[in-house]
DNA sequence: ATGGCTTGAGTGTCAAGA
């Protein structure tokens, strides 16, 4: 099973990229994050077209995740259940027996705003609701836009970036909770190049410096790490035209 | 260097991203 996730930075934007990476690795699940669209714009037919179910939580202009199998998704939820959010940043649904969870989570734009606060309440409201998700579905994944560095080697200039959004303690130790739950990083299952990363700055040629941060992950329980045989970064996507400022990460998991 | 680029909104220019 292959399981992947990508924030395509406006779906519409995106589609010719998204159809490219899905007839390339024909994926099991595709989660996607910053779709910026309402159901009404969203590219049911030409998902369905390439062989895949859809579902979407949407919004206008911001945010927007969506949940593309090859097989049909089963009890799919739309939000953190009893977490009050107008942003849709989270759907979930049952795919081939695995609990596929794809999240867009909130960027917090400096430490200290308010929007860092919202950050780590969203988080913490995750990792609440997940610890019985997981008791009820021990084969779960969780995939997405993190917008969280995890350690020093996930980030191009650690001095640089010390303390600072994405990089703080407290987003590291958001993230930490979530490996306390019994997931796995399933990219550090494995041995990876340095100076891996899966997002890089429109600006100053941040790609062809290399000057990225690793901040879309694939968390796996204990079932699912067992089966996973790899994980990587597609870094192709991010060299075509008018790419997304992310690249695609993948992992392949045992039957 | 608080900039640099890209998107969506909406038609001039701003918010937001990370």
């Amino acid at each position: 099973m292959k399981l992947a996730t990508w924030n395509v930075n406006s779906l519409k934007v995106r589609l010719p990229h998204v159809l490219d990476f899905l007839a390339t690795h024909r994926p099991d699940a595709l989660c996607l994050q910053e779709t910026k669209t309402e159901d009404g714009g969203f590219p049911f037919a030409a998902l369905v077209e390439a062989g895949y179910h859809a579902v979407h939580n949407g919004q206008k202009t911001y945010n927007g995740v969506a949940l593309l199998s090859r097989a049909e998704p089963a009890d799919v939820l739309r939000d953190i259940p009893g977490y009050d959010d107008p942003q849709k940043r989270l759907i979930a649904a049952t795919i081939d027996g695995v609990r596929v969870v794809c999240g867009y989570m909130p960027n917090g734009q400096a430490v200290g705003a308010e929007k860092y606060a919202y950050k780590l309440g969203w988080f913490t409201a995750l990792t609440g609701w997940l610890q019985g998700e997981l008791a009820r579905h021990p084969r779960l994944a969780l995939l997405g836009d993190y917008n969280i560095a995890p350690e020093d080697r996930d980030v191009h200039d650690p001095d640089a970036w010390r303390e600072q959004i994405l990089c703080s303690t407290p987003e590291r130790d958001a993230f930490r909770a979530l490996l306390n739950l019994g997931l796995t990083d399933a990219f550090r299952l494995f041995e990876q190049p340095e100076k891996s990363y899966s997002w890089w700055d429109y600006r100053d040629l941040g790609f062809r410096r290399n000057k990225g941060l690793r901040i879309d992950h694939i968390l796996l329980s204990a079932p699912l790490a067992a089966a996973c045989g790899a994980c990587t970064i597609d870094k192709a996507p991010r060299k075509l035209e008018r790419p997304s400022d992310h690249a695609p990460v993948i992992a392949d998991l045992a039957p």
